[in-house]
DNA sequence: GTTGAATCATCAAGTAAGTTGAGTTAATGC
DNA sequence: GCATTAACTCAACTTACTTGATGATTCAAC
């Protein structure tokens, strides 16, 4: 989510940045692995990856980890991230309060914390966010050297969009880019993403993605969204709205209605509030499910066509790896819609060889969108920026 | 279309390769620009972009085009692409035949060339390439050290998919990467994608896309295609099928078809066949435009849905700044297709202040796939690689 | 057990390419 | 005309990668 950028130039201090972020990835994604495999992996010499790898040592962020018995040579010494050599500051805005937390490299959280929103200033939300993100280093004590980032999660669609004012997004940032403005405000990089974004690229570091590069996340937030990945980046469209996929006109009846009229926890929530059942957490809808509430059997009934729709246009548009599926939705839910979609035959993820099913359950549980603000600046952190406009 | 890649690492040697596309790539973006000017916007130094500019005349990749005034100060030299600099070889592979063009850097055609395909095996196939390229080389009068590399279109979806047996893919490739394949054999930089993507490649080369970033090109093929241009990067998906919107069920009547029954140029030719009207090629398709051909009129009517809804897909999906189509179908057709539609205002894309309309028709008009095909070269010679994965 | 092949790792010298800063050129504006 | 502004060039400097020689450590073969 940035004012569009071109590619820019490499030089030697970029070239090495690259070089470190991209050593830093593929020691997260191998979880161990040694100076010569990364060189040869890499394209760099044997020697360079060393002096990057001295660099990453001596900054905390990866740690030795043994040798590896090979079969012939000198066995390499194995590398691995270091968990607590870097940290990030994770910070979700919602429209009454603000949640932050700490996460450290590998994504496990060290603290966590809610903080009422007043009125929806820019003022009042800057100060609610500095705050929210003082408190919480100093509650995690941790150096704020360590800190690499902080990743911020508010309600899309940023800036003016054919959705605006209906939504809950925070209108006070319509003429401001929030990156620029946050990171002035919070002197730390930051990234900022909706929660389907934050909650793909955590999946990808701590979850179920762990060894993807293309997959998208189908998120059940209040509405619908989708978080795309592509080689392991985000694709952000042009003004920073892609994946705003319960937007999209479907069939019902003779109109048509918006896909997440049908499919998102709003829609479950009100089927059962016309049937009698008032139902706001969603706590209270896994016991629902798990009780066999008869409105709930048949908003999942009519869920079904919906649901195989979305997998549906998400293969066949972006050809993932897998796509998954997770949120503010329960586990059991989850797992019901994916054990009765129908998903179609011909589409180009049929492939005969698949080494992941169509669709997963995403493992991070419902994510609180505070890990995934955290994990989107803990990516940045392994992503090499040349290319991608810095 | 390759094999997943991870990012490279960066050295001397691949810094200047990523920096002399970038200048390219931003000197074919701007039709004039000065060195000062790229270094502002590229965070490189003057003197770095006066020596690859000085590397990029001696290859006549670029030229002179006198001074521009300015308010003060020493007028900048301005640069364009020098036409004659460079060429590449499109090739365009269906099922009974190879078509062949060479191409400037400009986009211009200099020679085109169409040869008979007998048998589909592997050796026939790369045997007609293989001649294909020779042929028009010589035709072209080309020196061979100017031709920076071929571009090869041919029928996706590639490799096994769910989408196999049915199509006119070539089943000879299903266990072969044909980029490294027909690299080899034509002894060239070798690109390889479909009809959809090099479309989307060919319009923001020489089209109406020269000054997009990040679109989507809806390509009207036998069936129907996307595609997908972000950050100026095509996204091809895991495996380099995205963009198979045709593929997508929507719902007709009490079922449900794929999106291209209801909206391609195949469609059309049926469903004027049932209604006695034998129309096999394009042109004859425009006539029976413009003789206001009533079944035409109503199969019309018939698109006008699925084509909104196609459109609401892309925008909300990808957010494009904007969606255009063409391909293999009368402009008049499209003009009447997008002049019908029923944007939906509802969406990411319907922001007030657009740069340019959310639908556009394609300028390369009935681009024949080997222009297509072509600007896939070219376009690589635009595109820095670090961080692509080379 | 010794020897040799294979692999990882380090050192020191070499090199490619970008940066820096001083100085030159060419236009504008008062 | 002369100061101002901006583009451009030259030469010295710096960064970070590569190369090639050397050493370390293990397995395998004799």
């Amino acid at each position: 989510m940035a004012p569009t950028t071109n590619t820019i130039g490499a030089n030697a201090e970029r070239a090495r940045s690259h070089n470190r972020q991209m050593v830093l990835e593929r020691v997260r994604q191998a979880g161990l692995i040694g100076r010569a495999e990364i060189a040869r992996g890499s394209g760099l010499s044997t020697q360079a990856v060393s002096n990057i790898i001295s660099d990453l040592l001596a900054d905390g962020l990866i740690a030795e980890k043994g040798r590896k018995a090979t079969t012939r040579g000198q066995p390499p010494v194995q590398y691995g991230l270091n968990p607590c050599g870097g940290y990030a500051v994770g910070i979700e805005i919602r429209t009454d309060a603000v949640l932050s937390a700490v996460v450290d490299l590998s994504g496990q959280t060290s603290a966590s914390a809610r903080y009422p929103l007043g009125p929806q200033t820019l003022e009042g939300v800057t100060a609610a966010v500095v705050s929210a993100k003082d408190a919480i280093i100093a509650e995690a004590d941790v150096a704020i050297e360590k800190v690499l980032g902080a990743g911020i999660v508010m309600p899309g669609p940023f800036g003016p969009t054919g959705l605006s004012g209906t939504e809950s997004e925070l209108s006070v940032f319509e003429d401001i880019w929030p990156e620029t403005w946050f990171s002035d405000a919070l002197d730390l990089p930051v990234v900022v993403e909706n929660d389907a974004n934050a909650a793909a690229v955590a999946e990808r570091l701590t979850g179920i993605a762990t060894e993807l590069e293309t997959f998208a996340f189908l998120y059940f937030g209040t509405g619908l969204g989708l978080g795309i990945i592509q080689n392991g980046r985000l694709v952000p469209g042009a003004f920073g709205n892609a994946g705003e996929i319960g937007h999209i006109p479907i069939q019902a009846g003779s109109g048509h209605v918006p896909l997440e009229e049908l499919l998102s926890r709003m829609s479950a929530q009100r089927h059962l509030a016309q049937h009698g059942l008032a139902i706001d957490t969603v706590q209270a809808l896994a016991d629902a499910y798990d009780q066999g509430a008869a409105p709930l059997a048949e908003w999942l009934e009519n869920a079904r066509r919906p649901f195989s729709t979305a997998i549906a246009i998400v293969e066949n548009i972006l050809d993932p790896e897998a796509v998954i599926i997770g949120g503010a939705m329960p586990d059991t839910i989850l797992d019901h819609l994916i054990s009765q979609a129908d998903l179609p035959e011909r589409s180009v993820s049929n492939r005969p060889s698949r080494a992941v099913p169509r669709v997963l359950r995403g493992t991070s549980g419902r994510l609180t969108g505070t890990l995934g603000a955290a994990s989107l600046a803990i990516n940045s952190a392994f992503t090499p920026r040349i290319a991608a406009g810095l």
